[in-house]
DNA sequence: TATTGTTATACTCTATAACTATA
DNA sequence: TATAGTTATAGAGTATAACAATA
């Protein structure tokens, strides 16, 4: 194709070899799907996984949460605000350390997280309708195999 | 496991169910090295598949590529007014539509984006050294369907 | 000294409305 | 009137440095 030539179809031939472009690509469908379906229990990706964590494993550390989810301790501060504000969580007392808290579910947190877990489930479902079990299955292998192998630090 | 014992392992048994979760991880650890590899370039991700895609495609508009890109109208002029500030690109015009701009790559765009896509796929093939060929494509193949799955819109 | 949670800050990516100049 | 590019702006998510209270 000469440049002066009006281009008709975009090709992405260099970037469709790329792990990260398709995994981009199809996370953004993922996550548009997840945020809608959250929306009406009022939580989105990181309220919901945080406020799961917790219902999961209460007496968590905030420490040990942000560890858990692979962000930084900041930033993980105005979510549990967030979460406490609307008394799904309680940041409660860890015996023995005055410095950290003991984040668990309220009672209605509880409720709303299973009702929230059980729909989330239901989408996710009817997303990968297309997929067959052992698609899903050595999917999620691969994505955890990603996980698990070490990134260049260094360029 | 009584709410007042300590949590020693974090169990995040509810959310692996969840492909969404495995991909922001996976997706998460594979960013973090391409940003590593495109640092030498002065490149990010977005600024990364700009400069392939309009090589790929010179005469390229700004609408056409944002489209291909996924993202909104507004959030490429910056991208774009980067690559040229750097003369990697150039807005030319198109013939006959004095609205729009035939985005093409300069020389020194072209042999940079060229250098980059070489050390970002050697990255890669590093990075993805624990997956073998046949686990890559379906890899690929079953991000690809989600990709095309439909989103539910609504809650 | 080191750790827990916090504040402040900054940078990137994303999304929307409204403008201008052209068609 | 519709479209291409732009401006301004706001909201998320992420990352770092520095602080107070506590270990």
């Amino acid at each position: 194709m000469s440049a002066t030539d009006a281009v008709t179809h975009v090709s992405d031939a260099s970037l469709r070899k790329l792990i990260g472009y398709h995994m981009k690509r199809a996370f953004n469908v993922v996550q548009v799907d997840l945020v809608q379906t959250l929306k009406p229990f009022d939580l989105r990706m990181l309220t919901y996984t945080t406020l799961v964590l917790i219902k999961d494993n209460p007496g968590l550390r905030q420490s040990q949460l942000a560890d858990a989810m692979d962000i930084e301790r900041p930033n993980l501060v105005k979510i549990i605000d967030e979460l406490e504000g609307r008394s799904l969580i309680i940041r409660d007392r860890v015996p023995n350390d005055r410095r950290a808290y003991a984040l668990k579910p309220t009672p209605q947190g509880e409720i709303l997280c299973n009702k929230a877990i059980k729909s989330v489930e239901q989408h996710e479902d009817q997303l990968l309708a297309g997929l067959d079990e052992s698609t899903r299955s050595s999917l999620i292998t691969a994505l955890q195999l990603i996980q698990k192998s070490e990134p260049n630090r260094t360029p």
